[in-house]
DNA sequence: ACGGTTCATCGACGTTCATCGATGTCTCGG
DNA sequence: CCGAGACATCGATGAACGTCGATGAACCGT
């Protein structure tokens, strides 16, 4: 039930009617972005050198323990908006901006009338 | 600590770092959207007829009691996401599209070199 | 003025979740 | 080969949240 980054994750909000599926899919997406301690993870890596951030560098401007800033980090890679690669001792991370772009998708607003132009 | 409508809410999340204050105000108005429940709700209130829908006609589509609609209903008009007006003894919602789209501004991806162009 | 309809509020219950300390696993340097 | 550092996992705990039935408040037709 959690959000895989392997979903493409539906149409916009506001364009049709959203199923029950869907919605509990975009709003799996939508509530690991719905923290304080993760958006700050996101905007650290964001912002980071180089585009990719350490874990070990995260912990102490985050103001929490490892384990938890740990346990953000697996959420935001498992639902797609991180990449991890773990190089010798350390885990590096990346913003995946694709996946930031999906959630803006959905979210366009008064996207009713642009689905058929014209035939 | 709720996500009131009058906040303006945040630099993208991607272009500076983000401080404890503004990723809580982020996260408590994508906390209102990550939801299945409320996410319908907008999509039903998006897709109705005339861009406005009455409460009477979310609880059966929505699948939740009265209560529990009233409540997610409450929670988006308090987040700025719908507004509400009451006509007679019905009440009537509609989307706030500028709000869906200050969320979308705060999650842009990639713009950590899009603030000051070049003086 | 009354009864029915619409909607919000209240109180309660079960689940989910953020957080931590302790522990386990892996990797490197000496 | 052993010890230290980096990271993930486990178990526990307290708070936040979604949901419901019951109740309350406002607004109409008749």
């Amino acid at each position: 039930m959690e959000a895989h980054a392997t979903e493409v994750c539906c149409q916009p909000v506001t364009a049709s009617l959203l199923a029950e599926d869907e919605a509990e899919e975009l709003a799996g997406l939508l509530k690991v972005l719905a923290d304080p301690a993760r958006l700050r993870l996101l905007s650290l890596v964001a912002t980071a050198e180089a585009g990719e951030a350490c874990a070990c560098d995260l912990v102490e401007p985050l103001g929490r323990s490892q384990p938890t800033v740990s346990h953000h980090l697996s959420l935001l890679v498992e639902a797609g908006l991180l990449s991890r690669e773990k190089r010798g001792r350390w885990a590096w991370y990346r913003v995946v901006p694709e996946r930031l772009s999906t959630i803006q998708d959905a979210l366009a607003p008064g996207a009713a009338f642009s689905s058929s132009p014209r035939p």
